[in-house]
DNA sequence: ATTGTTATGTTCGCTGGCGAACATAAGCGC
DNA sequence: GCGCTTATGTTCGCCAGCGAACATAACAAT
């Protein structure tokens, strides 16, 4: 048997909800995940589709995505690995306006729908955990909705860059100023300076579909408020559970 | 005793929620209701206070803010008879990052922490009933992140003065520009601007105070898909089990 | 090396909402 | 009726982001 280790995105507690469970949820429940790869630009769902597995990614970002008839669209949130994709399976609507698509290349463990409203409905950790993550999430949209009405382009270029390496492993994130400006919701001209800002002033360097932020202090200086405040908020409603199982 | 008509705010049932609960929880959670007026202006709680009730509105709308270090603030979402006000309770993470304030006057019936908690845990159709409206809040919040950034004003306040009016008894809004700038999160003057262009329109009518929908259909015309985006997922999730009640 | 493709750079005029300052006007207390 | 307060009307210059058009530059394939 192949030994795994524990940075491996073979390993499901690289999933913080996972991480956290109590372990006899967890062996429980090991034998249903399935482990997955999520390919860049990977539409794990379009809006409206019955949704059929659980995601819990353990490496990569999946953008939650709000899609408007006459094309455009905007992120309203990321999920990495301290979350899952799919909460409309536990919160009983089956499907969600959002589609899902894979922002970062990674893996993921999933569950079928079956095992999971089997799981939440024990009332234990795990819906406990299911439900403070969505919590989270909704501080995360109204964030962003505050966020997009009254933040400059480059400060919420700055938000998503800092939100994305946080779910990162590496300061390099492989994406292009295009993809950027259709989940922010503007053009990609706009991204264009934003960046071209940013790195003039010696925030981050770019080419071609990489960016590497190159001082984090400098582009936590001036990013707005919006960035702390989620983060704070994940921090508050997520690793308390964590550290108090880690006490056990 | 004295007969109370179904029309009443103290009609517990006029909040859809409570009326769409199975007559056995119904009645076990009857002696625990607490009817309270929410007068205009009312800041039910401030971001981050712990909160000790669920409130479920009979009449009245309240809104739910995400303010900003400046002073700025935008409506995330507005909850009615439709739905309830404390989802941090049930949620687990007993405080929300947002305030809450009475944007029009009227009743709710409140339940404590403790009871709520205790319902809740139970997994019948009230943490069913919870959970599906959590994610319509979800899906009104998202949708307001993305209209906030590719809406027109006169658009977003269309929409926020239908989106109002479904909440309320009549065609008559008590409020001032002054104050749905606050909630739009605009000036006053560009709120002015739009309202002016409304009323000359024939669509709507206003005078210190008073707002009055005059045609409503024209309204319905012009607003932005957002509007009915967010409607008909709240009928998606929340008609359908009512409507199972009604039926057995 | 040549060519095609994709990513980024740059410009220009336009418009919606901003900030500030000030003007009217409707209701309220007395 | 008088004055005070509050709600709405109007103007002006300003700027961020838009839409469109086009220019360069890096990489890929052959």
């Amino acid at each position: 048997m192949l030994k795994i280790a524990k940075e491996s995105p073979h390993d499901p507690k690289r999933n913080l909800i996972l991480a956290a469970l109590p372990a006899r949820d967890y062996e429980r429940m090991l034998p249903y995940l399935e482990f997955i790869a999520m390919p860049l630009g990977w539409r794990m769902s379009e809006s409206g589709d019955h949704v059929n597995f659980l995601h819990f990614p353990t490496t990569g970002i999946v953008s939650l995505i709000y899609d408007l008839e006459n094309g455009a669209s905007s992120e309203v949130a990321l999920v990495g690995n301290e979350g899952m994709v799919g909460i409309s399976i536990f919160m009983g609507g089956d499907s969600m306006p959002s589609s899902t698509e894979v922002q970062s290349a990674g893996y993921a463990y999933r569950l079928s729908r079956k095992i999971m409203k089997q799981e939440f409905a024990l009332g234990g950790e795990l819906q406990h955990l299911a439900l403070l993550f969505t919590q989270a999430l909704i501080s995360q949209t109204s964030q962003t909705a505050v966020c997009n009405q009254h933040h400059s382009m480059a400060q919420r270029l700055s938000r998503w860059l800092l939100m994305s390496l946080d779910r990162m492993h590496d300061d390099k994130l492989m994406v292009t100023q295009e993809l950027i400006g259709n989940l922010l919701g503007v053009r990609r001209e706009s991204v264009t300076e934003a960046a071209g800002k940013l790195q003039k002033d010696g925030l981050i360097t770019y080419s071609r579909g990489v960016i590497k932020v190159v001082d984090r202090p400098g582009l936590e200086m001036q990013v707005c408020e919006c960035y702390e405040a989620v983060k704070q908020e994940y921090a508050r409603l997520l690793t308390t559970p964590v550290f108090k199982k880690g006490l056990k």
